[in-house]
DNA sequence: TGCCAGGCTTCAC
DNA sequence: GTGAAGCATGGC
């Protein structure tokens, strides 16, 4: 057990925030991950302190990394213009939430998958093709999946994968293996976005949407800037079409924010 | 019950 | 190049 001060963290926030899928949570203010093989309990305590279940060191080695830890998002909110009162109030809201270091082929597949579902629909498919499909492992009495690797899946077929709720996205998800495993460029994080853009969209059912998610929340491109039925709202309602020029460096984070925000408020079409 | 969801592909035009 | 139809399924 690791108890720990974290001023600009917030483990429930992120978990609904619809950029992870295997983040729950749980009563008593617990919040389960599910990432890398391992389980990790966060459990909130007072404000702005969080108990996490781990050691100093794998939360050093480990954790640290996958919330962002390292970074002050401070500079993210200085971005903000004086006069964006809707980026301003959606930062507000959104305080504690960070975008994760989550792994690549875990974007791409959990994000092909999301199109047209909801974040619930898209959780389940989620959890069904890692029970069906990904490797046990177990923490005290209790067994959890790892998520299913692109061997794994690719040694599936279509009904095999229709069976966990994903629909016509299955053989997008077979493809998506193939690919992956023929393109070393993607395990690691060494291209350009543009590069790294059309690596993923030469896969079948990957378009720009998802492509910029893989970036951003597989890769941390941060310039990724997705754009959904939200975000368009959101580019409708506010910007005219045009998210500022002034916030292109981190584009994806406070994407991130005003996507939280948006649903929060039920955005409606214009 | 009907509508909508962190969209993409295909096919007219 | 642009726009519309069709797609599987679950949640509300």
């Amino acid at each position: 057990m690791l108890e720990l001060v974290l001023p600009d963290f917030d483990a429930q926030k992120i978990a609904q925030s619809g950029q992870c899928f295997r983040m729950t949570c749980r009563p008593e203010d617990t919040v389960c991950v599910n990432a890398f093989g391992k389980i990790l309990l966060i459990q909130k305590k007072e404000e702005n302190q969080w108990c996490f279940s781990c050691t100093q060191e794998e939360f050093d080695t480990i954790w640290k990394n996958y919330f962002d830890l390292d970074f002050d998002y401070s500079n993210y909110r200085a971005l903000c213009l004086p006069e964006d009162s809707f980026l301003k109030e959606s930062l507000e809201a959104g305080m504690g939430i960070r975008i994760l270091r989550q792994d690549p082929w875990e974007m791409l597949v959990s994000f092909i998958i999301s199109q047209r579902k909801s974040i619930p629909a898209i959780s389940k498919a989620i959890e069904l093709l890692c029970q069906n499909f990904g490797e046990p492992f177990y923490v005290g009495e209790e067994v959890y999946y790892a998520f299913p690797t692109p061997q794994a899946i690719a040694a599936l077929n279509e009904a095999d994968l229709r069976a966990c709720g994903l629909g016509y996205r299955a053989p997008y998800v077979l493809h998506a293996a193939e690919v992956f495993m023929n393109t070393p460029a993607l395990w690691g994080n060494t291209l350009s976005l543009q590069e790294l853009r059309a690596a993923l969209m030469q896969i079948h059912g990957v378009g720009i949407k998802v492509a910029e998610c893989v970036a951003l929340f597989g890769y941390h491109r941060l310039e990724a800037f997705p754009i959904d039925v939200w975000i368009q709202r959101v580019m409708e309602h506010v910007y005219s079409g045009a998210f500022p020029k002034q916030y292109q460096s981190a584009a994806g984070v406070l994407q991130q924010y005003l996507f939280c925000y948006a649903r929060e408020q039920k955005l409606a079409v214009k």
